[in-house]
DNA sequence: TATGAATGAGGTTTCATTCAT
DNA sequence: AATGAATGAAACCTCATTCAT
């Protein structure tokens, strides 16, 4: 008669189990009450398991907020590849495409937003007072609009995008923009339709970016 | 016998004064260490106050806090309506003018951003989480994007802005490219021009909106 | 009628009041539990007062410890300072003598010791470990057998005291010996006749310093 | 088919070294904060084991504090018995040199303090608070100033301590004043020289217990 | 009007201990 | 034998708010 091996699991699959649900109640209980009201008793609670947990596992709240923010920005960074290599798997594409895939894929990912995406919004808002700190996030926006900077250079070079626009403040203004919507959809979900905000964005993204047809001769 | 009027006035003039003073010094405190982080012992000690007075002037933070961002609210949009009727004095201004003017004048405050300025941001950053409320905060921004959808079909009438777009969707991502890149200019004020973000976005505006002159012949 | 004058006090009297009552229970907490053992939540229901109300006062734990401290080393400075008055008021004592008024009336004070002195012994037990600190504490030590140096260097200046001993080293010894049999004393209550102990160290005292007669001739 | 004889004695072995390592890292804690602040975390990291290894060992912390007790009070007590081995091996000594001896041995092992005999005299500390209890510590302390009592009397017996002294009170005064000046020495060893200070100590011996040599004749 | 004394709720964190592995 | 995951209790402290002055 075989032994219950339903119940046996290794110390380091429960630690992996408990980590898990860990921040997944910490990413839920940030998207819900952000950073400052997602106390150890409400995601302990969340979790299911002690109000000690968080700590034991990740020695402060400092520390769960960042891997918090870093699994989250890992998530998006992957479903952002994913969507790049899929498109470019069997045709080159250019620098304009190559943005607008990637913007269109943020966004898209607001359609049926998951806690951990809400809560990486939340944590965005949370670092603008002057004092604030998250570890890992300021760091990872400036990686972002330093990204869209080069993606824009990358797209004058083949000739995709307009010559005479200044890569840097346009970056700032392409992350500003997907951020600062991606926010008004997340609050505003029942009065906004993300799919033509979507289609709105990259009505903007040709307009300012695109190189223009030579008109006339 | 006449009473001394000088001390007359003072009553209730002191209590407007306290009051300023109480909301400057709210104001700061959220600019720096956010809503939640903005303590009444913060406050209180910022405004050279007791730390009971923010509670007996405006009876609760909530109060406090929706206060000051109504107060922040009205500065902003008297600063834009002063630019609308500085531009449109002389001569009658389109749509799409209008739209350039109103979005310059907002960023043009972030140049040299009040602490008033910054905490409506932050403000704006905390309302992100679900169960987050500040009061009058989500309907001021709702006024605001209604606003801008105002504009572009008054645009749209008045010929300068194209008809092949939807203006709802275009407000939102008008609206919240502005906050956005706000934001980041405000978060990374060390590494952005703002003046060259400016010339960006006013870029993206025409790009996206300008009914574009018949081309060819 | 008058009005029930018993229940006004000024905020002034309401404080000194509800201090002098938080030191006195942390006085007896530390006394009977130890500076660690001595929570906030033992002090403040024995003040009958709440939880909060100790750090409202003094700020912080060891901000509350270190008063404690100096208020009981007041008090026990006080006491030996009428002692000394009370003997030297009518005649001129020798340096000898001033050391044995002084220790006798140290020890005496533990024939009935009160929590505060209790306390004050505790907290000299509590900085045996090489990195704890209580405020005030290795000074008030320092200060104590420096004083009794410059005792012993009176003695020998006016010939009550042998000149062949050492001032520093025997300070030491003297101040050792008040504080360890202090604590003796209180830890074996129930064993030790303080009376006999006080006579039993006005011996020692006398035989270690006291300047020989001029045996033989 | 003999086992490996290697291993085997390993079993008893291990656990012996691995408390001697847990008793050793434990002094170390209690040396230099305390015993509330040697926490287990503390402790285990210290001996570069787990956290949960001391009590696996000795069960509680009571259990592990008493026993780092009981193996200091051997340590120094074996060390007094050689003392005297060696002082009394080749000729008989006096009650007094006797007293004389232990004494001095007892300060002379805090030239070079061992952590120890630090943890020792820091629990001594520790037993000042009227309801703490560190088990076997207080009985060695009875047994401590009962045993100089012993040998007061045994002095007297022999001539060599006057008998015009009260052994038992002076046993207290004697045994505190160890402890006391022990306890001086530890805190302030930048700011006095324990030889000098045990010099001193044997003075004082001698004038509160010797026998004075019959003067005049 | 304004202050500060007072409090209860709740925050993060430390800790000794238990239990499964 | 030894580890580390897990927990409940309790620590200090902060905070918004109430109340007497």
């Amino acid at each position: 008669m075989p032994e219950p091996t339903r119940v046996r699991r290794t110390q380091a699959q429960r630690r992996r189990d408990a980590e898990r649900t860990l921040l997944a109640a910490a990413a839920e209980a940030i998207a819900e009450r952000g950073v400052s009201g997602a106390s150890f008793a409400v995601i302990g609670e969340r979790a299911g398991t002690s109000r000690a947990l968080p700590t034991h596992h990740f020695g402060s709240k400092d520390a769960l907020v960042a891997r918090v923010a870093s699994t989250a920005q890992d998530a998006v960074q992957s479903a952002m590849a994913d969507a790049v290599r899929a498109t470019s798997a069997f045709r080159h594409i250019s620098g304009l495409d190559l943005i607008r895939t990637v913007a269109d894929t943020y966004l898209e990912l607001f359609e049926h937003p998951t806690a951990e995406l809400r809560a990486l919004l939340v944590m965005w808002g949370a670092t603008f007072p002057s004092n604030a700190s998250i570890e890992g996030m300021l760091e990872a926006e400036r990686r972002a609009y330093e990204g869209w900077a080069r993606n824009i250079r990358d797209g004058q070079a083949d000739g995709s995008i307009r010559s005479d626009i200044n890569p840097d403040p346009m970056a700032v203004v392409l992350h500003g923009m997907l951020r600062g919507v991606a926010a008004v959809v997340l609050t505003e979900s029942e009065h906004t339709d993300v799919s033509s905000v979507r289609h709105a964005v990259q009505h903007w993204i040709s307009g300012a970016l695109e190189m223009t047809p030579p008109t006339g001769s």
